[in-house]
DNA sequence: TATTGTTATACTCTATAACTATA
DNA sequence: TATAGTTATAGAGTATAACAATA
């Protein structure tokens, strides 16, 4: 069967994201953690008190989703929120939060070695550059 | 701010897929299409008399999301039905499907050729064939 | 007046289980 | 018995508009 779909990157790039984005999926879900979770909890770790919009920015979730997330994390136990002024919120890592991200950070580690196995030798260090340069 | 997620991949990955879907499908909803709207043309426009069930293998839509989905492509009068035997249709372009092809192509043609320009020249031959490696 | 957080809502995409009619 | 198409449903992700409280 013809397959011209296969001649476009755009196209190549969904199905790739796709088909990664299942398989990470599933093996956060063991971790009772979603992609955005896991991104969330990275990047609060560096980044301690980050306000819902700036973590939003970063995570390319809009300000009216951040609030359902955040719950959920917060419900869960592993972010805290911690007044900064009147309107602002700095979000926090709780302790919890910081052991379930040691699992995580393992799970990505793997996955993300095993992906990048994929890639054949002499195009696996243009992948990471390639695909920065298309939304950074 | 840090982002220790611009050193994976596969976050990289899903971004970029998502930046440049975003794209695309503001683009192609100007024709009245979705990405995989536009996909199934061109599936069947390359091989005509396709069932759901291949197609759907072909575009990574499981079998019971073919129904909707072609549904909707009928109604619009881009594809028909032509039963094969009792139980199996073979899905073809209609006229009006293959002219919104044609509309599609020019917009597809021009989003790839500008997401390909984004990359950076030394990456730029690499990225299908590293896309590809990760779901073909 | 602009911004932060919020509420409500709706649409798309995807996934699963179960049913039917036919091969 | 296996397969093609179908139905119903639920979960995720994402988008917009509008509001209150505060800077």
């Amino acid at each position: 069967m013809k397959d011209p779909l296969l001649e476009f990157p755009g196209y190549a790039l969904r199905r790739a994201a796709n088909a990664a984005g299942a398989i990470l999926s599933e093996r956060l879900g063991e971790l009772g953690l979603r992609q955005a979770d896991a991104s969330a909890l990275i990047l609060l770790d560096a980044n301690p008190g980050l306000t819902s919009s700036r973590l939003g920015a970063a995570l390319g979730i809009q300000r009216a989703n951040m609030v359902p997330f955040l719950n959920r994390l917060e419900t869960e136990g592993f972010v805290e929120r911690v007044p900064i002024d009147g309107r602002t919120q700095g979000i926090h890592l709780t302790d919890q939060g910081r052991a379930r991200l040691t699992d995580a950070r393992r799970v990505i580690e793997t996955f993300e070695a095993e992906l990048i196995a994929m890639v054949p030798r002499e195009h696996r260090t243009h992948l990471l550059p390639a695909l920065l340069a298309l939304w950074k």
